[in-house]
DNA sequence: TAACCCATGTAACCTGTTACATGATTAA
DNA sequence: TTAATCATGTAACAGGTTACATGGGTTA
C-alpha cells in the first residue's frame, strides 16, 4: 500500500523507469521507502492499470527499451489524498534492541562486536546523509520542492544520531573505550 | 524470523502463556518487536516443533486453559548464535517522510494537520517510554537483566526524542506556532 | 444485556524476499 | 573472458494483516 503512494511521490518530483526508480529507491536517500525490483515492476504494473501512471515507450539503440512512467491527475489525486491522511505510527521495530534487552545471556565481548556492527553502518549511513545535506545547505535559492526534500533528508539525520549516540551509550555501560576506531579521537 | 527470536527473548526473561505474550508485545515497551495474536501463536507451535520451546498445559478453573512456554537448552543457544551475528540495519521506512518530501503538492494547512498526528502519537509514546524509564531510574539495586532493559528502553526514548524534535522543525518551517497544544509554554 | 477479558486458534489475502530467466553492450 | 550495466519480468515462498470462530466469566 505505502509503497505505491512512495512510487507516486519519486515519480511526482521526476518520471523515469521502473529501472531507475530501484536505484532512486535503494541507492542513497531522495527516498524515505525501499523495495526490490521485483515489488517495484509489480506496484507499477498495477499502479498504470489502476490508471494512476501512464507509460511511454522508449525505444533505445545499444540497449533495451524502456517504459518511462509519469503520474496522470488521478494519481495525483490519490496522492493527495493519503498525504493529508494521518496514520498510526509504525511500532518500533528493531532486531539490535531485541537482542541489548537479553545482553546477560551472552558474554559482554560478543555484544560489543555485534553492537559495533550497527554503530559502523549508522555512521556510514550518517555521512552518505550529510554529504547530500551539506550540497542543500550551501545553495541558499533553493525551491520550495527542495526545501520539503531538504527537510525529510534531516529527519534522516536526527534518526542516525540518535542511533549512534545511543551505541556509544551503551558501548560505554559494556565498560569499554569508545571510539577506538577513529571518531572523536582528541589531538 | 526475527519475530521467532523476539519471542524467544521475551520467553528467557519471563516464561508465559501465548496470550499474555501478546501483551507483553503490544502493550508498551518491553519488547522492541510487534506482532498479531495469529502471528504469534503460529510462531510459539513452529518453535515448539523445533524445540526451542517447551510447552506444559496449565489447566485453570472458571477460565480456558493455557499453555505455558518455557525455552530450551536448544532455544537458549539458538538465541546467543543469533546475538552474535551482526546484520545490516533495516533501511528507513517512513510514510510520515515520504509525504514530507512532496509537501509542496498540497496546502501547507493539509500539511500541517497530518503532521500533527504524528506529532501527538510520538509524544504519547515517549511519555509512556519515560514512565517505565522513570522506574528503572529510581532504583539504584538494578540486576544486571534489568540494566540491559533500561539501556534498550533508553534507545526508544532517543528514537521518539528525535522525531519529536524534528516534528518540532518540521513545524517551524512551515511557518507556524510551535507548542501550541502543551507542550514547552514558558511562564 | 451488552461489552469486554480470558485463551487459542484457522483461512484468505496482501506484502515482501529469494531465486530464476533473458539478452545485448561495455569495461577490466 | 569474466563481470558489470541496462532493462524487465515470472514463480515460489516467507512474513504479516484482516476477518472469522468459539465459549465461559466478569464488569458496567
Amino acid at each position: 500500500m505505502a509503497l505505491s503512494y512512495a512510487i507516486l511521490a519519486a515519480l511526482i518530483n521526476q518520471p523515469c523507469s521502473g529501472y531507475d526508480l530501484v536505484k532512486r529507491f535503494n541507492k542513497s536517500v531522495e527516498c524515505y521507502w525501499s523495495a526490490s525490483h521485483q515489488q517495484i515492476y509489480k506496484a507499477l504494473a498495477k499502479l498504470e492499470d489502476d490508471e494512476h501512471l501512464l507509460s511511454e515507450k522508449i525505444e533505445q539503440e545499444n540497449r533495451p527499451n524502456k517504459k518511462l512512467y509519469t503520474v496522470t491527475d488521478s494519481g495525483r489525486r490519490h496522492l493527495q489524498q493519503w498525504i493529508g491522511q494521518g496514520e498510526a505510527i509504525a511500532p518500533l521495530k528493531s532486531d539490535l534492541l531485541v537482542k541489548l534487552s537479553v545482553g546477560h545471556t551472552v558474554p559482554t565481548e560478543t555484544l560489543l562486536i555485534t553492537l559495533d556492527t550497527y554503530y559502523q553502518q549508522h555512521k556510514e549511513k550518517l555521512k552518505s546523509y550529510q554529504f547530500i545535506a551539506k550540497q542543500y545547505a550551501q545553495r541558499p535559492d533553493l525551491s520550495r520542492e527542495e526545501q520539503f526534500q531538504y527537510l525529510s533528508l534531516r529527519a534522516g539525520i536526527r534518526q542516525q544520531l540518535a542511533w549512534i549516540a545511543w551505541c556509544e551509550e551503551a558501548m560505554g555501560f559494556l565498560g569499554q573505550p569508545v571510539a577506538v576506531r577513529e571518531s572523536s579521537s582528541v589531538s
